[in-house]
DNA sequence: CGGCCGCCTTGACACAGATCAAACAGCGGG
DNA sequence: CCCGCTGTTTGATCTGTGTCAAGGCGGCCG
């Protein structure tokens, strides 16, 4: 919680050889929405970030001043309590868009999980550009729409879940996530990566680490799902462990 | 939860004369965004709507046709697990805009707490409206950046807040919020009313009716609180009542 | 290759809040 | 004015998850 001060390395300041036309997660951004003769202009606004795992990029209460574009790798975010009592509020990974509050300061912390390039705009700038382009304003309001859900179905679960419920979303939430935000190693779709620590699933799903531990370990016990390694889980059966995630399923 | 199947009350389908041009809430919603000039143009796509307490006028699930824009009144947003176990998702009062989902189904329900006034628009329509006034989509797009900052602090009280804490944000809140959502009953700030039942107050803070109520008692014991009536509580020491609800007070 | 360190698992016990139960209060209707 | 309903308060007890504590495992560095 102390470290990860330093400011994130900022590539190639002077170089700008029209980094947006050959970005990898353009398909998967808000920038998809910007035509490619545009390309350079959009281009021209932002600065490509390299992101050390711990490291954060974005402090809750500091000026707002840049929105943030996922272009590889995963970053948590997350609100904290002066106590040091940690919410994770969601993942974001590669086309993730960051940053979108109104108010003139952030909301909350990112920190990367793995090694990340991330994309950044100047609030001020973007907004003159979002006045050109609707398209991508439109897109943006598609993207706010869209975790505004997802926060919605977090809310539930966050008040209303059982442990057990918790650690079945996640790992169903997590089997279905597209492809290109696990990153390289795509594999079988019931094979779930785990980036994140277990304190960091515990700060996500309202848990601790312990019951977290305790729960996965039950669900393994029960045929539900494989624990190769601490960081990857196999769902064996998919159906039983969404019956349990939707609380469809009576406790075992 | 079986009642309110009822259709809400569609007001004068015929006459037309000009509702957006006298809208008591339009200062307030996204309809700001909108021109005298092309107020008429707006009117035309939205009919006006009451519901009575009780009822529902969104529901889980069902197909997404239209968009809402609460005029007077305040209904409570929920999600519901199969088994019956209900999370209230927020509070819509004057002014605030319903139903931005970009899937085709919704993905909450609404039901009246008081007597409510709305404004229905197609999805269809009011999309189309949008490519003619960008400054609408702007709005949209303010609205639901607030919104998924209020999820984020909801998300952190859900999972990381207690009890006590909880009480104390949902009063803080409570007395933060602008006067034109609280209805006619304006009064001293700290007075703060409560229009949704002690059940409803516990589904929105993830407990239950009883600790709810327990946890009342005891701060109107603390003398940080008064509660003339079941649906009012007055904020006797603001201050202190923020400290908790921010967790910067330890357990009493 | 061995030792250290961070992370994870497991166990014993505690407690905040849930559950079960009952009495109470306000309010509209007869 | 009293009755009955619905919502609220209060009490007794239970329990899921938190807390505290002790190993275990694996990766990395010297």
């Amino acid at each position: 919680m102390s470290m990860a001060r330093a400011r994130p390395l900022v590539l190639d300041p002077a170089r700008r050889d029209d980094p947006c036309a050959h970005c990898g997660a353009r398909a998967y951004s808000v920038c998809s929405a910007i035509e490619s003769k545009d390309l350079e202009r959009l281009a021209m606004l932002s600065t490509q970030m390299v992101v050390e795992p711990g490291r954060s990029f974005i402090q809750e209460g500091d000026p707002a001043e840049h929105f943030f574009n996922v272009t590889s790798g995963t970053a948590k975010l997350f609100k904290l309590l002066p106590d040091g009592r940690r919410q994770i509020t969601g993942f974001a990974s590669t086309g993730h868009f960051l940053g979108l509050a109104v108010s003139s300061s952030y909301s909350f912390s990112a920190e990367a999980l793995e090694p990340m390039r991330i994309c950044r705009f100047s609030r001020p700038k973007l907004k003159v550009l979002l006045d050109d382009f609707p398209a991508m304003e439109k897109r943006l309001l598609e993207v706010a729409s869209n975790e505004l859900v997802a926060a919605q179905e977090q809310m539930l679960l966050l008040g209303r879940k059982t442990a057990r419920e918790r650690l079945a979303s996640f790992l169903i939430g997590r089997s279905d996530m597209p492809v290109h935000c696990l990153g390289h190693q795509a594999g079988h779709a019931e094979t779930v990566l785990l980036p994140m620590t277990r304190n960091d699933i515990a700060d996500y799903l309202g848990l601790t680490i312990e019951t977290v531990s305790r729960t996965l370990t039950k669900l393994k016990g029960e045929g539900l799902i494989e624990i190769p390694s601490a960081s990857t889980v196999v769902i064996k059966r998919h159906a039983a462990l969404e019956g349990i995630a939707t609380g469809v399923t009576e406790q075992a």
